[in-house]
RNA sequence: GCGCCCUUGGUGAAGUGGUUAACACGCUAGUUUGUGGCACUAGUAUGCAAGAGUUCGAUUCUCUUAGGACGCCCCA
């Protein structure tokens, strides 16, 4: 038997709903903030990754799913959304837009050639959000609220907002620099893997997990002691407009990303509910100066985020959050004959049109079982069609909660229906209500 | 790339080097010739991830491959 390739996963049933519901989440959201849908192409140009993401890491070559195409092209499936936003941005020019800056967001699979783990797939799915073209804090402090008012409407509350400023680009150099050379007396008082990094990745010693408790990584020096005046007044910015906005966050040192294109602010959100797993980071992001201008783009000032929806999902389960999600349909038609059959195709088709979730026998069951299959989809109402009655052009339908039933005419179905499920109380989920709603809550 | 554990039906699972692979749920049919969800009865894996080996004989032992879970590396 073909099985699925390691590290993907087959999304239906509740799950697929579930999904469906955090995406209609995101496109409203999105629009509230006059965000853009963009969708760019799940494969690039090798390059466009090797020079995006930096050759100072290993990521690319080794975790990319690349391979060359049939004409000899070297192509790589897209491991993450900004390189082709911002790609996609030069190559349509929106730099010359008159609206300025351009905000885009971007809903799609990802694919990383790596070891699948808790939280960790070869094919993700993410959302994110590019700000390119304006350099103003003002941006920083939307992308994180965009962020995290996605996590609000979806209903998570365990969130741990941590940031960061690594400095413009002089000031993250020379912290590198000052980060080695404190390093470097220390270096055989530091986990194997560690010593390694120095070289390589001096700042991912912070975020070691062998040696979190070592005074020599806590007491190092951290990127703040080192930004310049311009670099510290713009950090001090954003904190005051994210207090503005009510957002709780967390000064954390040891957030320093891994690709060397950030700069200025970097953060990370993470959900601190006990069930989630070691990857417990559902958000990121961060300002990328320097990328428009390295992929031979106009210099050009953006800010952005990722998240992963397989990750909010593991949060929303951690958290136990219920999803408002549809699970039931509003009439189902029970048959026997053929004549009934042919009125079932007749109505179910009428009402769906109508506007009302219906369904039928498909497989010829008994009754009794068709009774069952309603009541597993959890129909409101459902109609036994009888050839005599339907005859007299009458019908006889059954509230399937209360168990009452009515005779009436079938020219009548489409405004019963009508009366009885959209008056009153109706659990239909309206996603910009809902949003009112919880608006009004915080 | 490395480490560790795991893989039995539609589902949850028990089990053993040797006749018919428990049990439960589900499903199908009947009791009940068109109004069910209860109850009872019957049926429901020629098969134990795939392949190879050891053996008189393997689902059970060994190896290989694939997949799953978790952790390390890396983390966009």
């Amino acid at each position: 038997m073909i099985q699925k390739q390691k590290g993907t996963n087959d999304i239906f049933g509740i799950q697929a709903k579930k999904w469906k519901y955090i995406d209609g989440i995101i496109d409203m959201v999105m629009e509230k903030y006059n965000c853009n849908y963009i969708r760019t192409p799940i494969f690039e140009d090798f390059n466009l990754f090797h020079r995006g993401i930096g050759e100072s890491t290993d990521i690319v070559s080794k975790e990319t799913y690349d391979f060359e195409d049939k004409g000899g092209r070297r192509i790589a499936l897209r491991p993450e959304g900004t390189a082709g936003v911002v790609r996609s941005f030069i190559e349509n020019k929106m730099y010359g837009d008159p609206v300025q800056p351009i905000k885009v967001y971007y809903n799609g699979t990802m694919y990383r050639y790596e070891r699948p783990q808790s939280g960790r797939d070869r094919e993700l799915t993410q959302f994110g959000v590019e700000i390119l073209g304006s350099d103003d804090v003002i941006s920083d402090a939307e992308t994180i609220s965009i962020a995290i008012n996605v996590y609000k409407m979806i209903g998570l509350k365990d969130l741990k907002v941590k940031i960061n400023s690594l400095g413009d680009k002089e000031s993250r150099d020379n912290y590198r620099k000052v980060l080695i050379d404190y390093f470097k007396p220390h270096i055989k008082d530091l986990c194997e893997d560690c010593q390694e990094r120095l070289e390589k990745n001096p700042l991912r010693i912070l975020d070691c997990k062998v040696d979190a408790d070592n005074p020599i990584i806590k007491n190092a020096p951290t990127t703040i002691d080192y930004l310049n005046e311009e670099s510290k007044k713009r950090f001090e910015d954003l904190k005051e407009m994210l207090d503005l906005l009510q957002i709780n966050y967390e000064v954390d040192p040891k957030i320093v990303r891994g690709l060397d294109y950030y700069n200025h602010v970097v953060f990370e959100i993470e959900d601190i509910n006990e069930n989630m797993g070691i990857n417990n980071v559902i958000g990121a992001g961060g300002r990328y100066n320097g990328l428009v201008s390295q992929l031979d783009g106009p210099e050009t000032a953006c800010v952005g985020f990722a998240s992963g929806i397989g990750r909010i999902l593991d949060a929303v389960e951690a958290e136990k959050v219920e999803l408002p999600i549809i699970d039931s349909i509003d009439l189902f038609l029970l048959y026997v004959n053929d004549d009934e059959k042919k009125s079932a195709l007749y109505y179910a088709d009428e009402l769906r049109m109508a506007g009302y979730i219906v369904d039928t026998e498909y497989t010829g069951k008994s009754l009794k079982s068709q009774f069952k299959k309603a009541d597993k989809l959890n129909a409101k109402y459902i109609c036994v069609l009888n050839s005599e009655q339907l005859k007299n052009g009458e019908m006889t339908i059954k509230n399937n909660s209360t168990k009452e039933e009515e005779v009436i005419g079938c020219e009548s179905l489409i405004y019963y229906l009508d009366e009885k499920l959209n008056s009153g109380i109706e659990d239909d989920v309206d996603i910009d209500e809902l949003m009112k709603g919880k608006m009004l809550d915080e």
